[in-house]
DNA sequence: AATATAACCTACATACATGTATGTAGGTGA
DNA sequence: TCACCTACATACATGTATGTAGGTTATATT
């Protein structure tokens, strides 16, 4: 049925196949359990074929880490880049990563920055490290915004930035595909964080 | 050196120090990464004593589960029974839950839903069963709000139950003891999600 | 004090997952 | 078409963790 003739094609169509199920799988049973079998035979192949695409289930989950990465900021952080104003860049950021979580993809950051929590291990590492960066482009934007006096005054930004990031996630992947409360919630939640008063009226307002 | 003791008082001397290490161990490792031999080991046992004490790590990991449970409905609990008014009683919850998770054991609950969310495992089902009765009493508690008007309109009772809920859980964990802004942030995240204005100043406003 | 029972340890059997080595089918270039 | 390479499968070796069975030491009972 399927004819593939360029090696390259054959060869990418595969990865693909692999990282997606490999990130399904993640998202749903972490790392530890995550059988490479099960991930192989998801996508109709074999740990062969596993094998000779990735080094090693560390270099998978990796490669899975790196790919949601670059979905979420082309996603994402465009939404982001879009907004001049700090704090609707931050509330965009917001109601974006509500939608983006949609796609049951997105469980795998969660999954495993709580996974390797307190451990030393290179995927923990990884997630580290883009969490980082979030936290420093947040931190940015909240310290904008109490400079322009558009936040209250309290906690220093890098806290609120932290707080900012878990909430979003937290809620975000607790309603993913329940819309619309997904989005709204995740909306009140960092409005809090923020120290933000409450939109008026949830459903008459015209969502700007 | 040994002190001779009663049995029983042996016994329970034991079984605590093998729940204290399972309780750190799953915070750190989560359930499926969790060695039984580093469990006993850092009890100061072996799985021996482990195995004689407990079925199989499931019923160990179950008896964590009830235990964390116990202590946090003993002490979190017992501050939002004091409380008369709905949204006094969901305050006094976040704060106190945020007080709670200054030992280490809070991780427990969060560690192991993520890890057995989507799967069908006896711990993950016992933790939804916490859980699911922690969202009926918060519901309770919104809906109570809502019908005095001391929270404005929104998502139906439970959606919002169950953000507050994840808010706070996820909030009070990332800052576990770095007061006073697990305290603070939790409340702050929680007061959005109910949707009320934030408190004037942060610092200055007497708890009251 | 002798014996029974409970607490605990050591040794072993089993299962399972990773990683590697080898084999085979399908594509590539002279 | 022939030599070669790449994609993938199968089979095996290894490590590690669980669970169990049979001992050893501490406590209880008579």
């Amino acid at each position: 049925m399927t004819v593939r003739r360029k090696q390259a094609d054959r060869r990418a169509h595969t990865r693909n196949a692999l990282l997606e199920a490999a990130a399904r799988g993640l998202s749903t049973y972490g790392y530890a359990t995550l059988s490479l079998e099960r991930v192989a035979g998801e996508a109709g192949y074999t740990r062969g074929a596993l094998y000779h695409l990735f080094a090693n289930k560390e270099d998978l989950a990796l490669a899975v880490v790196r790919w949601v990465e670059e979905t979420w900021r082309a996603e994402v952080g465009r939404l982001v880049a879009e907004q001049a104003d700090p704090v609707e860049a931050l509330m965009a950021m917001a109601r974006g990563h509500a939608v983006y979580c949609r796609r049951d993809i997105a469980r795998v950051l969660m999954t495993l920055r709580v996974e390797f929590a307190g451990q030393d291990h290179p995927v923990g590492q990884a997630i580290t490290e883009i969490l980082g960066r979030l936290v420093a482009d947040c931190t940015e934007l909240v310290a904008a915004a109490g400079a322009r006096g558009t936040i209250p005054a309290g906690p220093p930004p890098v806290e609120i930035a932290r707080a900012y990031l878990v909430v979003m996630e937290a809620v975000a992947i607790q309603f993913a595909g329940q819309a619309p409360y997904d989005v709204e919630l995740t909306e009140r939640a960092v409005r809090g964080v923020l120290g933000l008063p409450p939109v008026p009226s949830p459903g008459t307002e015209a969502r700007s």
